[in-house]
DNA sequence: TTAATCACG
DNA sequence: ACGTACGTGATTAAG
């Protein structure tokens, strides 16, 4: 296989600089797009690779800043001009279908070193593509550089090898390195040896072969005084920067080649960027020539009249398919038991509604869903993913709306139709395509304008495809075992409902806490605490306090425990098995306010593991005959996730050296060392920690944990002093959210915070908890999800039999026929770990077991 | 339909 | 002085 690995940064730099300044006539600045794309198809031309990675960098800082502060530290920032370009021709990459690499911590030329090196051990021919020098160290038998350049506004290669090296440097390419540790480079704020240049660092190299050989022969004549003296005040400063200057080869980055294959992409929705770009010339390089553009990307104003085709019986559906390949649809479909019932569909210009009785129509849906060329628009892909192997869906509109606001109840087109005041488009037929239409085209500027493209096309809209999956092969249970269990506590349930009855002196409904209430605090006499709207409270935490109290306490808590399992997880699962033996729940992707998905009917995300006797319903979540659970969650995602988001750099380092975070927190807070935390000062940092990823207040944590509000709130106090990044980012995220009115993940999810100016003081505290939390929340809540989705692919690409089957925010279960099991627990391991790269590793530990019970570590 | 309770992360 | 941790869904009683 031959890999191609850009230099993102290097080349997208050089084409801005060799191109003259080109805008959009809506002021959108292109020429180093223009460039970056001109470079990009010389390469593809001249060098036809199979698999190609485009390597950024990411602007957070590295760890060569942690290793030395002066490094790169005078490199001036982008310019703003340049700056606005990045992200559209990233966006413009991935609808090509190119595979855009970058990593935390790591720059763009760390990512080709690393892939250089992967190529090298897998034994493929690799070509960097970039315009910068420093990666010609990386120059092997297998691996090639491609010097590019921009002269005159036109792109230039130069190839280097080994032997173009020496040629020209007369050295081996790992010597470059060890000149530069010697020459230096101001503009990497690499130091070297003062008072000695190019010419002398490389007679020194050629002559002794490395930077070691030179420190061996100081003493050799070839060697003048002079440059002795010069080569020994600066030996340090010679060995930091080779260390500096040498690219890394480990990266966390994805290894697997095959995934850098060329993708299909969109080309619809390419060859509308690159309208809407105005870079036409790049249509006809990029063989986009007769693609019909996205519609929604259209400049174009809405039709002044559609047409409304209304197709009855008869039709010739065959000749409408070829009509619309290539393009881009909107399309409505009524569904009905999970098959489509009728549709409507239109290229922008005509209407055509069909119905389940038209001749040829399940067909032609199909052949339409499942066509590559044809992009399409929907209200609801998850929906469409359940009919079919879609293989192009471009946008949603309920996807679309949650993303602008998660705030609402319902995402159904009429009513975002409705909400943002669309306008239908004018014609003397009647179709809701004709609003539907103009709401797409709204949404989609708007998620736009908000910077939400990637989030909705990279992770929402592929997340659908996953979960309508996952709905469609459910989870295996034993209903025998649910229903045995059943009986087994309904006998417990009787006798503890016989003994409350006598202790109570009367018969009352134990179910009802108006009735209950009335027997312990009136009958009984017990002391009541806490009331709600409607009377006194009868929660678990009020009934613990009453234990020493009454015997009856005790039995009414077992009661409660007994009934909710009984009838909560018993009955209420049996009533929802399939034919097939499987529980086929629900995951709805628009919500919840942070970004999570939940499931109903039934919700598997609340299936009992904190007691044994709740945990032991997992024994009747089963894999399929032949089949093994796999089950993998994160560690501490969410407190890894504030680390990131924070900076805050003792968090950060617990985790890097994979420490107890909680242990260290306790050894913290609490000013001991790390052995002499007690289980008891370990829970209670563990409680802080999670307080403080909830917006903490004294009152909560004290009552949490059991001391007063003092010295949880000196807890707090001592902790925000210790996390110093954490009690600055606090600040900063509420501060952030009054100014802009909402608060974002790192992927760009938001959401408003109306309640920060609200009058009403505990409304507003509420917004400022919110404001800390959803980041957090919304963050992890992101990154599963990506995580979901490279592992269904994965699976798909690897042509394994398991399957993803469900999601409980930070665990994922897949299903594996047993020979498959070790390797799916792997891979899934890796590809939650390698989601994001973010300045922390993730973990995530897979276990593999019979049933869900024995699948948990 | 709403409130109370309790299951999960 | 005052209320009190983020996000969900199902069940039950009661209006």
């Amino acid at each position: 296989m031959k890999l191609l690995v850009i230099d993102g940064n290097s080349i997208l730099n050089r084409a801005f600089y060799g191109i003259k300044l080109l805008t959009t006539k809506d002021g959108q600045y292109t020429n180093a797009i223009y460039g970056f794309m001109t470079t990009l198809h010389k390469l593809l031309t001249e060098t036809s690779p199979e698999a190609v990675a485009v390597a950024f960098d990411l602007k957070a800082p590295t760890f060569r800043h942690l290793a030395y502060d002066g490094y790169k530290a005078n490199r001036k920032g982008m310019p703003q001009e340049l700056a606005a370009q990045v992200q559209p021709l990233k966006d413009l990459l991935g609808l090509l279908g190119f595979t855009i690499v970058t990593c935390e911590g790591f720059e763009a030329d760390d990512i080709l070193g690393t892939l250089a090196h992967v190529c090298t051990e897998q034994g493929c021919e690799c070509m960097l593509a970039t315009g910068d020098r420093d990666s010609l160290q990386l120059v092997s038998p297998c691996v090639s550089v491609r010097m590019a350049a921009t002269k005159m506004g036109k792109p230039e290669v130069t190839i280097f090898d080994e032997a173009k090296i020496h040629e020209v440097y007369g050295v081996t390419p790992p010597q470059l390195i060890d000149i530069k540790a010697i020459q230096g480079d101001t503009s990497d704020c690499i130091p070297g040896v003062a008072g000695i240049g190019q010419k002398g660092a490389g007679d020194l190299i050629q002559r002794f072969g490395s930077l070691d050989g030179v420190y061996a022969h100081l003493d050799d004549p070839a060697i003048k005084p002079a440059i002795k003296k010069k080569l020994e005040a600066g030996k340090e400063s010679a060995y930091m920067s080779r260390m500096l200057g040498t690219i890394r080869t480990d990266a966390p980055i994805d290894t697997e080649l095959s995934h850098y294959l060329r993708q299909a992409g969109s080309p619809p929705a390419a060859a509308a960027m690159m309208n809407r770009l105005e870079l036409h010339t790049l249509l006809k390089k990029f063989g986009l020539e007769g693609v019909r553009p996205a519609a929604a990307e259209e400049t174009a104003p809405p039709p002044n009249e559609m047409v409304v085709l209304t197709y009855h019986d008869t039709a010739d559906l065959t000749a409408l398919y070829e009509q619309l390949k290539g393009h881009t649809i909107d399309l409505l479909a009524v569904m009905e038991d999970g098959d489509i019932r009728s549709a409507a569909l239109s290229d922008g210009q005509t209407i055509w509604e069909l119905q389940a009785w038209t001749d040829g129509f399940l067909p032609f849906m199909e052949k339409l869903l499942t066509d590559e060329t044809i992009g399409i628009r929907t209200d609801n892909a998850k929906a469409l993913y359940a009919v079919c192997p879609c293989r192009s869906i471009l946008f949603d509109t309920g996807l679309a709306g949650y993303l602008l606001n998660p705030d609402a109840s319902d995402y159904g087109w009429e009513r975002l139709a409705q909400e943002y005041g669309v306008t239908p488009y004018p014609c003397e037929h009647d179709s809701p395509l004709l609003t539907f239409l103009p709401l797409v085209q709204l949404l989609q500027q708007k998620i736009e304008e908000n910077g939400q493209t990637a989030l909705l096309q990279d992770i929402e809209l592929p997340l659908a495809e996953v979960l309508a999956s996952m709905e469609t092969i459910g989870f295996q249970v034993d209903r025998q075992g649910i229903a045995d269990y059943g009986q087994q506590l309904q006998q417990e349930i009787d006798t503890l409902q016989a003994d409350i009855y006598t202790e109570a002196g009367s018969e009352f409904n134990i179910n009802s806490p108006k009735q209950l209430a009335g027997v312990l605090f009136e009958t009984l006499g017990l002391p009541a605490k806490k009331k709600t709207k409607s009377g006194y409270s009868t929660n678990a935490e009020v009934l613990e306090e009453l234990r020493p109290y009454h015997p009856i306490i005790d039995k009414i808590l077992a009661y409660r425990t007994l009934t909710k399992l009984k009838s909560t997880y018993c009955d209420g699962l049996l009533k929802v098995i399939g034919a097939d033996g499987r529980i086929h729940s629900s995951f709805n992707q628009t919500e919840t306010r942070t970004g999570r998905i939940s499931s109903t009917e039934p919700n598997l995300q609340n299936i009992p593991v904190r007691t044994q006797r709740g945990r032991e319903m997992r024994r009747f979540f089963t894999a399929k005959e032949g089949c093994m659970l796999v089950d993998a969650d994160y560690s501490q995602i969410e407190l890894r996730v504030l680390a990131h988001i924070a900076h805050d750099q003792h968090m950060l380092e617990a985790f890097a050296g994979g420490e107890d975070i909680h242990t260290t927190t306790a050894a913290k807070v609490f000013g001991l060392p790390q052995d002499m935390v007690t289980p008891l000062l370990r829970s209670r940092a563990k409680a802080v920690n999670f307080g403080i990823v909830y917006g903490i207040s004294a009152f909560s944590l004290s009552k949490d944990i059991s001391v007063s509000v003092k010295e949880a709130d000196r807890y707090i106090k001592d902790y925000l002093h210790l996390y110093s990044g954490i009690d600055r980012y606090m600040r900063e995220v509420v501060e952030q959210a009054k100014r802009d009115g909402y608060v974002t993940t790192l992927f760009g999810r938001r959401r408003y915070l109306p309640e920060l100016s609200s009058s009403n003081k505990n409304l507003r505290a509420f917004g400022e908890r919110v404001a800390r939390n959803m980041p957090i929340q919304g963050t992890a809540a992101d990154i599963i999800k990506i995580a979901m989705i490279r592992v269904f692919r994965r699976l798909r690409q690897e042509q394994l039999q398991a399957r993803l089957i469900l999601q409980v925010h930070d665990e994922l279960i897949v299903e594996a026929p047993e020979q498959e099991a070790a390797q799916v627990a792997a891979l899934l391991s890796e590809e939650m770990e390698r989601a994001v790269s973010l300045s922390l590793p993730l973990t995530a530990e897979a276990a593999i077991g019979k049933t869900w019970y024995d699948a948990k570590k």
